[in-house]
DNA sequence: TTTAAGGTACGAGTCAAATCGTACCTATGG
DNA sequence: CCATAGGTACGATTTGACTCGTACCTTAAA
């Protein structure tokens, strides 16, 4: 059972979830950035600057967070995202990579 | 270009295409399935017994082909759907494991 | 030649996902 | 204290995906 901000464990994560999530471009962007960042950023939903308002950035990382993606813990004022990178390679070898190296996304 | 049939060459596979493709229930099964047979084995779409009706398999099909995770290829009567098994290997490696051994679907 | 099986094409319905605006909460920094 | 930045929650809209029925095509087999 996930626990009460959403996240669920390493078991409880879905591939069906992991993929749908991933389905989604805006989103393939933010976990893209954040594997390409240094191991254990963090980083708030708002510095993506994603071209969609702030409701549906928010809609954006729950989606994330419910699958497994990211985890989001709170910093007093904000909330900070970071990469499930260990949990995600357990689980699913190689899929980071494929995000990481995807071509077109260069921007 | 994709060819006539609608199959895109390796290069062409996209990353957002693939991952669509596999978000949805029904086609991870048809994948999962090719993927746990034999090596070059061939299938008819009507010989996986999708709990849709035909119009919506081939629906579901043409999402693969278009994606480049499968091949279909004319058979006289029917359409051979074979699994692009090296093209998706050296793309995205590890995406098949990932499909092979999902859990919940030994059914 | 007739029947049936495997598929496709089209239009239409339905439901989930993405999107937004607004209102609201919380903490930090003047 | 007050303004502001980062986020969430809610309801509403829109878009796209999945679904279907029907009509139609092609080939193999009776």
């Amino acid at each position: 059972m996930p626990d009460d901000e959403g996240h669920p464990s390493v078991d409880e994560m879905q591939l069906g979830n992991v993929l749908s999530a991933l389905s989604d471009p805006l989103r393939r962007r933010v976990i893209r950035e954040l594997s390409l960042a240094p191991v254990g950023c963090e980083r708030t939903c708002a510095s993506f600057e994603l071209p969609v308002s702030k409701a549906t950035t928010t809609h954006h990382f729950k989606v994330m967070r419910e699958s497994g993606l990211i985890r989001q813990v709170n910093r007093g004022n904000s909330r900070a995202a970071q990469l499930r990178i260990d949990d995600i390679e357990n689980r699913f070898p190689g899929l980071l990579d494929m995000i990481r190296s995807e071509q077109g996304m260069t921007k």
